[in-house]
DNA sequence: AATAATCTCAACCGCTCAATA
DNA sequence: ATATTGAGCGGTTGAGATTAT
C-alpha cells in the first residue's frame, strides 16, 4: 500500500503566495506555533478572522505552507546579498558536506537552505568554473552516516579525558592528556532538522550542550557551539571528524580558503576549545 | 524600442526517514 | 513486524527580472 499524497491537490492554490495568504499563515503560526503542517490549512480555516477570504482558509497544501514559512516568513530571515564571508563559509562547508544544504544553512544564521542552494548553483558554481575549478561533490551516504553515528546513538552524553595541545619551547605542538574529565551532552543523532531546526537551532544546541545559564553568550560563540555540536551529531565524534575531514579535503579539487590558513582539523579543534571554555 | 538570451529565486516534486498505529 | 503518516531534504522547474543585441 503506497503512501497517500500530502494533500488532494484538488482546488488548492499553487504558484506565488499573496500577501493575504502570508498574513494568514503568519497569524496562525504566531498563535499555534510551527508543526502540524499537514493539518494547518484546515485549522487555519477555523480561525476567527473577519475577512471572508481568510475564513476560507489557506488553499495551500501543508507542504507549501511549511516551505513558505521556512524560506520566507520565518522571523530572523536574512535577505539580500550573501557576503564574501558567508560565501567563504559555504565553500568550506560544501567541501566537507557536499550538497547538504540544510546543514550548511544551519550554520549561517538567517539564511535558508533554499537560498544557499540557489546561490551556490547560480553564482558560486559559476565563479568556481570560471576560475577553472571543477568542484567534486562529496556525498555522505546514509549508510556511511549511520555507521558514523551508530556508536553514540544510545548516549545522551559522554565523559572523557580531553587531549590538550601544549606548545613546546621549539614551537611544536605536543598532545598532552589532561587529568580533567568533562561530560559533554550529545544531541540525539537523528535527522538534523528535527533537532536543529533553523528556527530553534541555537536554543536547542544550548539546552543540549549545557544546563548552565548561557544568556550572556554572544552569537559568534553560539555559532561555534552549534557547528561543533552538529559535527558531533552527524559524524559521531570529533576524532573521526578530524581524520575524515582531511580525507574529504584531499579528494577535493578546488582550493578551500581559511581565514587563518589552518586546516579544517585545526579549525574544528579551535571550536572544540571554545566549546570547552563555554562550559 | 523591440526582441532574445540569460539570470535569479520562489515554489514544486518526489523521495527518504523517523515516529506511530 | 509491518504499514502508514508526517516532516524534511535536495533536485528541478518556470515565471519574472535583467541584460545584451
Amino acid at each position: 500500500m503506497g503512501r497517500s499524497p500530502c494533500c488532494s491537490k484538488v482546488g488548492l492554490q499553487k504558484g506565488p503566495w499573496s500577501s493575504k495568504e502570508d498574513t494568514l499563515l503568519k497569524n496562525y503560526i504566531q498563535q499555534h506555533g510551527e508543526g502540524q503542517w499537514r493539518s494547518l490549512p484546515h485549522k487555519a480555516a477555523l480561525n476567527d478572522f473577519a475577512d471572508v477570504y481568510v475564513r476560507k482558509g489557506l488553499l495551500r497544501c501543508g507542504k507549501s505552507c511549511r516551505l513558505r514559512w521556512m524560506n520566507y516568513l520565518r522571523p530572523g530571515i536574512k535577505r539580500g546579498n550573501i557576503t564574501p564571508e558567508e560565501e567563504d563559509i559555504i565553500t568550506r562547508l560544501h567541501s566537507l558536506l557536499g550538497n547538504r544544504w540544510s546543514l550548511i544553512a544551519g550554520r549561517l544564521p538567517g539564511r535558508t537552505d533554499n537560498e544557499i542552494k540557489n546561490h551556490w548553483n547560480t553564482c558560486m558554481l559559476k565563479k568556481l568554473k570560471n576560475s577553472g575549478i571543477q568542484p567534486k561533490i562529496h556525498k555522505l551516504s546514509m549508510k556511511c552516516l549511520k555507521e558514523k553515528t551508530k556508536s553514540i546513538v544510545p548516549e545522551t552524553s559522554i565523559t572523557r579525558n580531553f587531549t590538550k595541545k601544549k606548545i613546546n619551547d621549539d614551537g611544536n605542538a605536543k598532545n598532552i592528556e589532561s587529568n580533567e574529565t568533562k561530560t559533554l551532552h550529545i544531541p540525539k543523532p537523528i535527522r538534523v532538522s528535527s533537532t536543529f531546526s533553523r528556527s530553534n537551532s541555537l536554543d536547542s544546541v544550548l539546552s543540549a550542550a549545557s544546563s548552565s545559564d548561557d544568556s550572556g553568550v554572544d552569537e559568534q560563540k553560539l555559532n561555534l557551539l552549534s557547528l561543533f555540536e552538529l559535527d558531533r551529531a552527524n559524524y559521531g565524534g570529533l576524532d573521526q571528524v578530524w581524520e575524515e575531514d582531511q580525507d574529504f579535503l584531499s579528494t577535493y579539487d578546488y582550493p578551500v580558503h581559511y581565514s587563518d590558513s589552518s586546516s579544517t582539523a585545526e579549525m574544528l579543534e579551535k571550536m572544540y576549545d571554545e566549546y570547552l571554555q563555554l562550559l
